[in-house]
DNA sequence: GTGCTGACACAGG
DNA sequence: ACCTGTGCCAGCA
């Protein structure tokens, strides 16, 4: 008979790959970043592009803009909106203002 | 299986 | 600073 079934594709996940990545989208302070690849890596699986994947399906009411490219510009197709979100709370930006001081603005996970 | 695609990342030139 | 190639991981035709 089956027993633990880990993988049981026809249940519903409770707790899929996406969810946990909006889940992390969530907690981002304001005026804080963080790269598709710091995502993966915060959630110790998958990869910047599955990231990316689940940020172009829609991320409903959460700070899309908070997860950026890593060298700070934002994504293909939402530069203004992202942009602007980020000046408006104050996102460390570099002097050219097209994109993120990643030093400066990147989030560690850790919160203070 | 094979190949292409994508809100990526990184090393070179 | 910009462009190109390569590596990467999943999803889909």
């Amino acid at each position: 008979m089956p027993s633990v079934r880990r993988e049981d594709e026809s249940n519903e996940p409770v707790d899929s790959f996406d969810e946990r990545v909006l889940r992390v989208v969530e907690v981002i302070p304001p005026g804080r970043v963080m790269s598709y690849g710091d995502v993966a890596e915060y959630l110790g699986e998958g990869g910047p592009r599955q990231v990316g994947q689940v940020m172009s399906r829609g991320t409903g009411d959460l700070p899309w803009w908070r997860v950026i490219r890593a060298d700070g510009s934002p994504p293909p197709g939402h530069e203004a909106e992202c942009l602007a979100a980020q000046r408006a709370e104050g996102t460390p930006m570099r002097p050219d203002g097209t994109r993120a001081d990643m030093r400066r603005a990147r989030w560690d996970g850790v919160i203070k």
